[in-house]
DNA sequence: CGGACGCCTTGACTTACATCAATCGCCACC
DNA sequence: GGTGGCGATTGATGTAAGTCAAGGCGTCCG
């Protein structure tokens, strides 16, 4: 591992409150591993051996059932991922790929546990990081069930203006069809809900949005703090658990 | 406490391993409070300062935005619950009520915290904890967005056969309308779905369930164990942890 | 004994969303 | 300079689910 890449996991919250000495046991027999694009890295029903720290590119977690699928999360570096599995020695309950070229870390489980049962700080710190992407999930939860599509993607772009500084225009981060995915709606149903909601004022041209009348918008998003969770993203490395706790950002598809 | 309850909040996994002197500086200052049916114990927003333990009775774990409502889970003696916001001292996402009369210990939340700060042991265990609640979240969402209705409402029935000892015939453990608000439908939908899924083999009297032929009905259903957790209900206290890694049971809909 | 209430059910209707199919635009590659 | 492929869009249509309204059937209570 580079030294660069060891500072950006040291900097993790996960790793803020522990020794060198910890650290060192815990990245001791450590991968860096550089994967293409679309490179599946676990399957759903795998083992899983490793807690997985993505420093570069983006990783999708998805779900599947009945030749159904869906996309949980996507996630931005720095992020760590099955960290629940990882914890119990259980399986993935979903699988996860490279959306683009990614580095990303892999931590041995074993020597994870390991650390937790010796050093009460680092799994405090544990803990929360599973408190802080549990609450992501509930949020995802409430957004699911509670909001329709048109207002799932409203209070989407809203989160997304502000992470991206709160400037009038932003950029789109994904495809649209994996943003429809992670709204939990079709491709063709996501091109409409942006139709429709130009009428609130929002101009799309390509992935370039920009909201016109962000007044209007939030009249029909009604975001909440309970379900939405608006921050400017992280300078620096930003636990979910930071996030939950004001400290950073956390949009409701984000987590674990 | 009565010396009763002592013992059933002793045996949770929570506390497993956990020394005497440990347990005693945990359950110091708490309370146990006899709620009647319909109590809100907490609100969506509400800051936390306790850790909730359900003793007897049931409580609802709900969420509301935009005048929708809907039932994240339904809890069964003995489990904790919030635990996630109370190890990061932070607001509650959901509100619990009691749906019967309920007997809830209330742990002082920052006893928690200092105790997993000071034994590895039990800071596991809480990460075990929330590990399997988070666990069950994701399941609960595969369950929600990559099934339909009667599909829910299927594997929910097969879920409850297996917890209910495998006998042709169960009980429904709540009432129908609650039922539906767990399963993500409207009262009226899940009407009609118990009379549909009569084709398959399914007849509803009241609150009795008899599941004639359960090949068919598991044909429609396709339960997968990566989404449901069929065990068993757990004679002595099983948290969510064992539950995930399979030595008892964990339902979608259950799950902090 | 009636009556009120709550829960469940049923039917007709509306709305939201998925599906299927065709087309367009863009970019890469031959 | 095609041309093939992929993503995005658009329209037509089907299906699932929510809504509104009415009625049945218990239980509790006056």
């Amino acid at each position: 591992m580079r030294n660069v890449d060891a500072e950006r996991v040291r900097a993790l919250p996960l790793f803020s409150g522990v020794s060198d000495e910890l650290f060192r046991d815990v990245t001791g027999g450590c991968f860096l591993q550089k994967f293409p694009a679309g490179t599946t890295l676990l399957m759903e029903g795998d083992p899983v051996d490793f807690l997985y720290v993505l420093l570069d590119g983006s990783v999708e977690l998805g779900a599947s059932w009945n030749d159904k699928e869906t996309t949980l999360a996507v996630l931005q570096p720095v992020s760590t991922f099955i960290l629940a599995a990882v914890v119990l020695e259980a399986d993935a309950l979903m699988s996860a790929q490279t959306i683009e070229r990614s580095d990303i870390l892999m931590l041995s489980g074993e020597a994870l546990r390991r650390a937790m049962k010796e050093d009460a700080q680092f799994g405090f710190a544990v803990a929360q990081e599973l408190s802080g992407c549990y609450r992501g999930l509930v949020r995802s939860i409430k957004n699911q069930r509670l909001r329709g599509g048109l207002e799932r993607l409203a209070n989407y772009l809203i989160t997304q203006r502000v992470k991206q500084g709160g400037g009038e225009t932003f950029t789109l981060p994904h495809e649209k069809r994996l943003l429809a995915s992670l709204l939990g709606m079709t491709p063709e149903n996501l091109s409409r809900a942006f139709s429709t909601i130009a009428d609130y004022g929002v101009v799309v041209n390509g992935p370039q949005v920009t909201i016109a009348r962000p007044v209007v918008l939030e009249r029909l998003a009604k975001p909440d703090p309970l379900i939405d969770n608006h921050r400017p993203h992280g300078l620096g490395p930003v636990g979910e658990a930071q996030r939950e706790r004001g400290l950073g950002d956390h949009s409701p598809q984000a987590g674990l």
